[in-house]
This record gives structure tokens, sequence and C-alpha cells, in this order.
DNA sequence: ACCATTCAATTAACATGTTAATTAAATCTG
DNA sequence: CAGATTTAATTAACATGTTAATTGAATGGT
């Protein structure tokens, strides 16, 4: 039996052309890039992205931040705990409704923002000289359309 | 000298122009098209896709699937562990290098790859009525093309 | 053949992803 | 107002991501 034939005829899709598969490579490539300047202040993707968006809002509240940074809230809960011990964040209680969580930068986390942010712009600058900026902006459309259109 | 400018140089790059966040967000919304047929039949997305890998190649040892999957040697370990228990796949060894770890499918595997690869490629046909066929080969080729030049 | 080096796989340790279950506070409804 | 329902956050349990260290098997040079 020619193994060759039959998978030409009723082989799995190539995950090559899997648009799950080229998008995890295409992040992975991309993140690369800013590993090294993650690591540099110690801390990770994640922890990184949770920073940047409360020092975008000011104060969130924790669900707003799992939302706007794409980490589930048990991850999150986590995160926070952590970041916390690590003094990069307080945690305040919101008066209106007591089982929110209003997340805040500390003096830490301040600081550790203004370091770190040159070096992740520089980092996306460099992304786009390697890509092309045309071909950047045009992806980063596309990539949006998409979350749209196939998160259903 | 303008004031948008000045700001948008100091402050942080907002995170929904972000390529890393695009690309998660993306990856997440098109999961989400999958997921049902993961759960079904009780695999995880890594699972599967080194299942797929190792039905594609019809024999492959560790090191290239991980390579072919986009998955960490230690995770693979694990997941080789797991798959074996669960008779999907099996484990040789290499006759002519002992430190290699030769894997193919296990009979369980072969009946889950046929029950799911159909479901796995209606999924695939679903997201591309969504987004429109050109665009998802554009977007396919913008991220292979990303994942060459970014990835350093 | 010997030793150092390289390489594949594994293990270890910690962080996150993921789903289900739980707890406590807010809200709805009768 | 009381009871049922919803909601935000947490906890639990298991799987994977990530880096460093380890083990055993090839390889290279002498």
């Amino acid at each position: 039996m020619d193994k060759h034939l039959k998978q030409a005829s009723e082989k799995p899709r190539q995950t090559r052309r899997s648009l799950p598969m080229a998008l995890l490579r295409a992040r992975e490539s991309v993140m690369k890039n800013f590993r090294p300047m993650l690591e540099k202040h110690n801390v990770t993707e994640q922890q990184w992205r949770v920073i940047r968006v409360v020092a975008e809002a000011g104060a969130l509240d924790a669900t707003e931040v799992a939302s706007r940074a794409s980490i589930l809230a048990p991850s999150l809960t986590r995160i926070i705990k952590t970041l916390e011990q690590r003094k990069l964040i307080k945690r305040q209680n919101d008066s209106k409704d007591g089982r929110r969580v209003v997340l805040a930068l500390a003096p830490a986390g301040e600081v550790l923002l203004h370091k770190a942010v040159p070096e992740s712009l520089a980092a996306h600058k460099g992304l786009e000289e390697k890509i092309g900026g045309d071909k950047l902006m045009l992806l980063l459309d596309l990539l949006d359309e998409v979350a749209l259109r196939a998160g259903n």
C-alpha cells in the first residue's frame, strides 16, 4: 500500500495552510523581538500586558483589565497576586460594588513602565522596518477584522 | 511642535495597535471555531496538532514533531506521555540513533483522526466564509512573511 | 580508544491557559 | 423584604509555555 498516494488523496489539511498555525508561528516570531526587553525587566509577557493596560487607563477593575489584555480571569487573579507582591501594582476596593477589584500602578510600576516603554516601542519600530510599514498596517487591519468576524 | 506627536512619543503604544496583541486576539477568535470539535473528541489544541503532524508524516522523530507543531520540547515530552497512555500514538526507538524517539499514530489515533479531520476542515471552511477567501489567503501569506522576517 | 563537545530528550520549577466549581456581593422578582 | 438569580472574583485541577539544568547517546578531534 503506497503511503504517498494515500496521503495525497485523503490527508488532513496541510498544517502550513492552517490559520491557527499561521497565527501561532507569526506570533512566536514576533515575540522574539520583545523577549529580551521583557527578560531585562523581569516581567512576563502577560505581566507586561497587565501593567500597560492599567497604565493606559489609570485605574481599572479586574474584569476590564482581563478583557483589554486578553487574559482569562483565573490567570489574572494569579498575575495580580505576584504583581502586588512585587509592589508593581496596587489593588483598591470599589466603593460602589464590593465585588470589584480596582487596579492601579504602584510607584515601582510607574518606574518600570517608564524604563520599559521606550524599549518596547523600539522593538515595535524594529518590526516595522523588518516587515514594512504598509504591510504591517495592512496586517493589523486584517487581524482586527478577523478577530471580529471569526469571533462569532 | 504638534502636541499630538509629542504625546504619542511619550506614552505607551496603544495596546490595540500592538502586533502581538492583534495576533493574540485574532488567534483567540479563530480558535473559538475549533474548540467545539476539539472538546468533542477530548483532545487539546496541542494534542490535536501533534496528531496531525504525525499523521501527515507517517512517522517522525520528536524534534521534527515539535518543530512542525510549534511546540517546545518539554511540552512535547508531556504531551507524548498522555497521548501514549491514551493509546493514540506509539513511540519507537530509532535504530540508528539511540537518543531519538520516533512517533507514529496508533490504531485509536487513526480512528480519531478520520473522525475529527472532516470537522476540522468544516471549521476552516466556516472561517473562510466568515472572512472571505481572498482575505484569508492574503492573511496567510502575510503571516508567513512575518514569521520569516520577524523571526530574527 | 579517549576525552571533550554536541545533541535529543527529559526533568525541574514556575507562570499561564482552560474549564468547572465555589464564594460573596449585587440585582432581580414576586 | 425574602428568595432566586446573576455577576465578579477566586479556587481547583489539569495541560501547556518557558527557561535552566540534567541525562544519555552520538560525534569530533587527537
